[in-house]
DNA sequence: AGCCAGTTGGT
DNA sequence: CCAACTGGC
């Protein structure tokens, strides 16, 4: 009986063991595997251009790699997977085990639709190294706290990667194409997963050694940037793994700390995951409040501020570099995304949510479970937060991550002008801030009082 | 994965 | 004057 393997944006065919496995299945049964992707209206309400244009991107390169093979129907889940299911005479759907609520939802009602026509819908697993909700505590609870998880999951173990199968028998079905990308001033990266691996392997190459040091400075630019290979399911993090235990084999100071330094980063990446699967409303409830709900800024002022912030205008050199860097390339340096997600909640007192919101809308890699996880890290709302009174200083940031402000000034042209690190505080400078760009909209040093004190009156 | 004020022990 | 350290937010 033919197979589907139900692409989702979190998973393509990759080194996933259990997809691979039955894809297998088929081709020793002499069978036929559909490789559908659905476009799902609904589900793309929160991606802007930038991310759109990507996934159609990923989406031809999965073409090409099927053979032009790729199945692409537009509607909703529940109705068009069955339907393909009746097609083909299926008996079989594999999909990602999803981690979204509206995910497990849409997943509830696509597997009873497909049991109504005789099918099964199989969640072959998830694009994790160990499925979200799968590690437990002692007293069976879910993890609280991220360094028990990370030393519980680096026990746990996982799979090796899957060999690749060398050919897969594609079925042919009618298809609606691959959706056409949205114009976008942003420059992309490579998308598929050749450009994922090639840029997986780059990184091993040149940059893994030193990424203990150099990963929090935005002006070396050393970080792997994988994540949006990652969200787009481009490469499995399993493969990851595998390549930095080989990495790490005999490896000694820096280079043995970068490994360590890198698969914790991953480690991360599935605590949030894992934080969603318990918590679902953690996508727009705060785990636990940090300030009392009179403490945020509404209204006009909260609306214009928040302009600011996006188009790149604040008056803090690095948070402006950051905001632009976004919209230039839908991406920013995670040591810039904290400093910019600390100003927004913590100077201009705005709720994470509508930063959170900000940034699903340009990030290439706009992945829910670790967009609003790491923004209520940020916000000292998460299970294992910052604590609420870690507030960064821009300055400070500036001088310590971009010392030679070479970032700044890569992002912000209008402070192309100033030299080395006085580019972090254009307001001293002999004449002031060089022409079109702003003083400092609010003061940091009052700002982080006017949190703190919020913060002391904190519900409990 | 922070900042700041205050202190200490040195120049 | 400073670097290094500390406690509190």
């Amino acid at each position: 009986m033919p197979t589907i393997c139900w692409f989702r944006r979190d998973l393509r065919l990759g080194d996933h063991p259990a997809l691979l496995a039955a894809v297998a299945q088929a081709r020793a049964d002499d069978d036929e595997v559909v490789a559908l992707y659905v476009v799902d209206p609904v589900l793309q309400h929160s991606a802007g251009a930038p991310r759109l244009a990507y996934l159609a991107a990923s989406l031809r390169a999965l073409d090409e790699a099927t053979g032009g093979r790729l199945v692409v129907r537009h509607g909703r889940a529940d109705h068009v997977v069955p339907e393909a299911a009746r097609e083909v005479g299926a008996t079989s759907v594999h999909v990602s085990a999803a981690t979204e609520p509206y995910g497990r939802r849409r997943d509830d009602a696509v597997a009873a639709a497909l049991a109504a026509g005789g099918a099964a819908l199989v969640r072959t697993g998830s694009p994790y190294a160990v499925a979200p909700g799968r590690l437990r505590t002692g007293q069976d609870g879910p993890y609280q706290v991220f360094t028990p998880f990370r030393r519980a999951w680096l026990d746990h173990g996982w799979h090796a990667p899957a060999p690749r199968p060398g050919s897969v028998p594609w079925a042919t079905l009618p298809s609606d194409g691959v959706p056409d990308a949205p114009p976008t001033d942003v420059r992309l990266p490579d998308a598929g997963e050749h450009a994922a691996h090639a840029r997986w392997r780059a990184f091993l190459r040149d940059d893994l050694d030193g990424y203990d040091v150099d990963r929090d400075r935005p002006d070396l630019d050393v970080t792997s940037r994988m994540s949006v290979h990652l969200k787009h399911g481009e490469i499995h993090p399993r493969t990851m793994l595998a390549d930095l235990a080989a990495a790490g084999t005999g490896a000694t100071g820096r280079a043995a700390e970068s490994v360590a330094t890198y698969r914790s980063e991953l480690a991360w990446r599935e605590f949030h995951a894992d934080v969603l699967w318990h918590s679902p409303d953690a996508t727009r409830r705060s785990l636990r409040p940090a300030v009392p709900d009179d403490a945020w800024a509404t209204g006009a002022g909260a609306d214009d501020a928040l302009t600011a912030w996006t188009e790149g205008r604040t008056g803090y050199p690095l948070v402006d570099a950051g905001m632009r860097q976004l919209r230039a390339e839908g991406w920013m340096h995670n040591r810039v995304r904290m400093v910019v997600a600390s100003f927004l909640v913590k100077d201009l007192h705005i709720p994470w949510q509508r930063g959170a919101d900000h940034f699903m809308a340009w990030l290439v890699d706009g992945d829910v479970p670790q967009n609003q996880l790491n923004w209520q890290w940020v916000a000292g709302t998460g299970r294992d937060a910052a604590p609420y009174f870690r507030i960064f200083n821009p300055v400070t940031q500036g001088r310590r991550f971009d010392p030679d402000g070479a970032y700044v000034r890569r992002w912000v042209p209008e402070l192309r002008g100033v030299p080395g690190a006085a580019v972090h505080e254009p307001w001293r400078l002999p004449d002031g801030p060089p022409p079109g760009y702003p003083d400092p909209m609010v003061d940091h040093a009052h700002e982080r009082e006017v949190a703190l004190a919020d913060h002391a009156r904190r519900p409990t």
